[in-house]
DNA sequence: ACGGCCATTAAGAATTCTCTAAGAAATCCC
DNA sequence: GGGATTTCTTAGAGAATTCTTAATGGCCGT
């Protein structure tokens, strides 16, 4: 059931009656997939391209809040709407806190939250799933880059990650401790990050990512 | 000693004692200007620079909607959250669809219109602030030099604190011993100042750091 | 113009930071 | 299970930065 031209919608719900429910009203407007629990959604929201998510934020195995503020270290910025059935104030600051970019209470109305997706998707930029990066296309759905000349080079899991997140915010330099946050667990070696530079700058061209002295790394306009 | 500059946020909002309210609740966080009618709104949001709007939605001279999708139409994509005393679904739609990026129902609470302010702003890079300094811009974030001719030069961290701490005060003349205590160790050489502002000189335009005989070094427009 | 003080520049040693290679541990896939 | 791939660790070579020392050149009052 394919329908390319509509935008891709990724639904987290675990409530069996609900999720079905909410993909059917959301049908009209997206592409939707239905993931039903925490991890099966982060996986989902990290190995695809989106234009949108709708979490909801109670559900099994990763809580929806936790879900997106993981998904906001790793630098990736997909606008998400959080669902709750709780409807106090405090809560939706916390999800907005999280990363969420809206926030809707159950029981919510259809017509509301087709429109504020529309408002959310609007005001991000037309999501252009592909990267330039000093003149190669990288494709973060597909972990793959095209040189400039047309060959195509896979990357691993964490090569694309790590490129992801500094080609995402150009110019920015990330320190290391920032990346490993982003990218790497707690308690491993200081050192990852300088090896996972070295396995991206031997696939592409050494210019791509430039180290910046005694701060970290960055992507952006070469000199 | 130092105010971090606030973003600018402009509040229409025409009801006499609500304006002055919400304008003291978003204080904290933002310079706010408040508008007391459509029409001055509009003018002021078409004129200025703003990094969030709120707009109520009945207004006298020109309703909040209007202006909103006036904005839009013009191409002005600032972000704005529209305030109403109607809760009713159907007039939310409304409001996101003519081009506000979220809405809030009175009465509200000041904490989540804080949050959505936040999580509507955050998507909206900061430009981290550039100095000015004789036609050069200095990014001491990325500790980076933009020559008046576009090329780009990188600094090293002492090249760069030294360059921030002159640039910092434009006009005012650093001794030796002031710059020595501020960026070097009691007892480094008193020469390391003059090697840095060698270094410095070699990388920037050699007029960008006058020396004051006899008293220290200046940065600034004195000719 | 002269002499003394001040400033500029070059060269190099010490330190700190980064790169790279090689391999061990974990994971994936057939 | 076993081979291949990916992930992470370690350690030494290599590069950049920081600071010292010393020689050269310029400013200023007399």
């Amino acid at each position: 059931m394919h329908t390319p031209e509509l935008p891709r919608l990724l639904l987290v719900e675990d409530d069996p009656a609900l999720g079905p429910l909410i993909a059917e009203l959301l049908a009209a407007d997206y592409n939707v997939q239905l993931a039903a629990d925490g991890q099966r959604g982060l996986h989902l929201a990290l190995t695809e391209s989106w234009d949108a998510l709708v979490v909801d934020r109670g559900l099994p195995l990763l809580d929806g809040l936790s879900l997106v503020s993981a998904l906001r270290r790793k630098g990736i910025g997909t606008p998400a709407i959080i669902l709750t059935a709780l409807g106090a104030t405090a809560d939706k600051i916390e999800g907005l806190d999280a990363g969420a970019n809206d926030y809707m209470s159950k029981p919510f109305d259809a017509g509301e939250l087709r429109a504020r997706l529309r408002a959310m998707t609007r005001s991000f930029a037309p999501a252009d799933p592909l990267l330039d990066v000093g003149g190669w296309l990288f494709d973060p759905a597909n972990r793959s880059l095209r040189s400039p000349y047309g060959g195509l080079v896979g990357l691993t899991a964490k090569e694309s990650e790590l490129l992801a997140l500094l080609a995402g915010h150009p110019d920015k330099v990330f320190t290391r401790a920032e990346l490993l946050a982003g990218l790497f667990h707690a308690g491993d070696s200081p050192t990852v990050v300088d090896t996972y530079v070295h396995y991206l700058r031997k696939k592409v061209s050494k210019s791509v990512v430039r180290t910046v002295h005694g701060l970290g790394y960055q992507i952006g306009d070469a000199e």
